[in-house]
DNA sequence: AGTAAACCCATTGACCCCCATTAATTCCCA
DNA sequence: TGGGAATTAATGGGGGTCAATGGGTTTACT
């Protein structure tokens, strides 16, 4: 029954902020469309019917996409907003992520479809790796998203990366993860 | 009850203020038309009814249009209405952006006629990039925009630009994007 | 009358939505 | 505990709708 249905799903949707983890690889067919793993869906959905928008953006460290919930980018903008109009800084700021950060919305089927220029910025040639970074994540050609974990993984292992852990915290009104 | 605590949740989730996002390029025919990028319009437009208006004015950093919703203006005025009288700074300031402005509106189809004037400064031959800068827009020859969003992006690249994001905070009341 | 601006209409092509199919999990029951 | 059934995620394809564009016509203004 879809009314106890959507209950169940309202519950743990506002239950804090769910943390976007793992790869999950998906293919990208001919008219550039991707299903967006359900585990992240769920965590950017802004409506109870499982519907909403994320926002997607070169990423200017890799040849990958960096996505994110649209309350996360209202942050930023927010926070751009704040600087002092015409400042060389701002003007870089905003040339890079939101001039260049595309609103996507999924379909009832949990699908958004990728602009060309991104496909090929990526090189998603078929399949497209979604990478979890907690709030955040990334789309990756996933070959060469397995190449550049590894290089990671050693590259901590070898200078014995440590991580202080912060105190646990009330829950954020960050509602967003992205 | 989590069904109706779910509910309210759910209500101030509700779709803040639409940010302008994204680059998108259109044509302007010989009459000087440009169709405003479907999300620009329906984030500028006040009335349901799809129909708005919006300022340009003269970029005086670069040579490319700035542009913004009504509301917004009638921000900026307000700013510089807070300023000393008669300071240098303030006679400047409404000399280069209230002094140039023009509102246009556009039509059924959506579009807005450029003036001469300002397709000239811009160099818009035949074609123009909306560019999206969160509550504001610039609209750029194309192949400018990209030079200078790639120069943007090297340099972010290389400072390693980061930005410390404010709180999340309640939908402001700035009513409108632009 | 001539110029220019606003309005109206038609076309096309991209995007969005719907339906069908496959695959993989979970749940249930024997 | 194993097998089968039901649910759901992921995928493929087709069709309708709407945004973008080009051209034409009326209106206003000088």
């Amino acid at each position: 029954m879809p009314f106890s249905g959507a209950a169940e799903e309202l519950i743990w949707r506002v239950d804090p902020v769910a943390l976007l983890t793992g790869t999950h690889i998906n293919k990208v067919d001919g008219k550039g469309r991707v299903s967006v793993p359900k585990p992240f869906r769920s965590a950017l959905s802004d409506h109870a019917d499982g519907s909403g928008s994320l926002f997607v953006y070169r990423s200017y460290k890799h040849d990958a996409l960096d996505a994110c919930s649209t309350g996360r980018m209202e942050r930023i903008a927010a926070s751009l907003d704040d600087m002092d109009m015409f400042s060389d800084e701002l003007d870089d700021l905003t040339a890079t992520i939101l001039a260049d950060a595309v609103q996507l919305c999924f379909d009832a089927e949990g699908r958004m479809v990728l602009p060309r220029e991104l496909i090929g910025f990526a090189a998603l040639n078929g399949s497209a790796a979604f990478v979890g970074l907690g709030r955040t994540f990334q789309i990756w050609n996933p070959d060469r998203f397995r190449a550049k974990q590894d290089e990671a993984r050693a590259r901590a292992k070898a200078r014995g990366a440590t991580l202080k852990l912060k105190a646990a915290q009330a829950p954020s009104d960050d509602g967003e993860a992205g």
